[in-house]
DNA sequence: CGCGTTTGACCGGCGC
DNA sequence: GCGCCGGTCAAACGCG
């Protein structure tokens, strides 16, 4: 279902006070991908992800957007620490070759774009306060007995804008939604979801650009600690060869959630 | 009946 | 201190 048509994968500096704002209240990163018009097949998204074999912080190489196409701009934030790199993207290897293959114009600046479509409304630029140990559960409301002594730690995020038609993508796992909240400035709502894996406490956020309708903003915050559920998809099953489905969670990136395990802090 | 969605209320952070 | 706003909770509801 969830056609990863157009994949736009675009890293941006989430902190950044200039034009580089993220789009969301404080995205690591933003990565856009376009594969201009490539079959709905497995190309994209997934191929994407699967050719990032490398850490985090080499994430913008595979996300590289196509070969001279632009600088990527990629902000981590993990416990303190915020990096920023600039990476000119050239070489993503096999398969992403094929989705980035088409240098894209418009991919061209990095958050700009993002910023665009959604700062707007952010006028408060929420400067996450340097690492907030999410401790797991600290978000919860319940909880305002939080330890008072350290802020609740935000875990990295990982947005993508992707062009489609459906709000909630499909990757392989299982989401429940749990809130959903109108978007300021923008005419579309903004879901959540939370992965339904016991003790996973992965999220993700939906969201549409309210400038393009057809792009989707998904935003990854944490890490997957399980393999893909078996129970998958018919969809899902169906896209991607079982090769990719079933890799061991530390393998080697193949989806998001392989992707997400790179994180910064997800490094053992 | 179990699981997922909907939706209003609540909470905490932040800016003024 | 107050109000705004993003994020989350949880009861009600829907669906297979």
């Amino acid at each position: 279902m969830s056609d990863f048509r157009d994949l736009y994968y675009h890293a941006s500096a989430f902190k950044n006070d200039h034009d580089q704002q993220s789009f969301g209240d404080e995205t690591d990163s933003i990565y856009r991908v376009s594969s201009s018009s490539v079959e709905p097949s497995i190309m994209s998204f997934t191929d994407c992800l699967h050719t990032t074999s490398m850490d985090y912080g080499s994430l913008e190489m595979a996300f590289g957007l196509s070969p001279s196409s632009s600088e990527v701009f990629s902000s981590v934030e993990g416990s303190n620490r915020t990096t920023k790199q600039l990476v000119g993207a050239e070489d993503l290897g096999g398969g992403a070759a094929e989705v980035m293959g088409t240098p894209n114009s418009s991919i061209s600046s990095s958050s700009s774009e993002a910023g665009c479509e959604e700062d707007s409304g952010k006028s408060k630029k929420v400067v996450q306060p340097k690492g907030s140990e999410d401790g797991g559960e600290s978000s919860k409301k319940g909880n305002k007995a939080k330890t008072k002594g350290e802020k609740k730690q935000r875990e990295p995020r990982f947005a993508f804008m992707t062009k489609s038609e459906v709000d909630h993508l499909e990757d392989g796992y299982r989401w429940r939604k749990y809130g959903q909240k109108a978007v300021k400035h923008s005419s579309y709502p903004r879901s959540y979801y939370r992965c339904t894996t016991q003790k996973c406490t992965v999220k993700k956020r939906v969201e549409r650009s309210f400038q393009d309708p057809s792009i989707v903003i998904t935003t990854y915050e944490g890490q997957h600690n399980h393999p893909l559920p078996t129970t998958l998809r018919g969809s899902v099953a169906g896209l991607f060869p079982p090769s990719m489905l079933t890799q061991s969670p530390l393998g080697g990136p193949n989806f998001p959630h392989e992707l997400l395990m790179q994180m910064p802090n997800y490094h053992h």
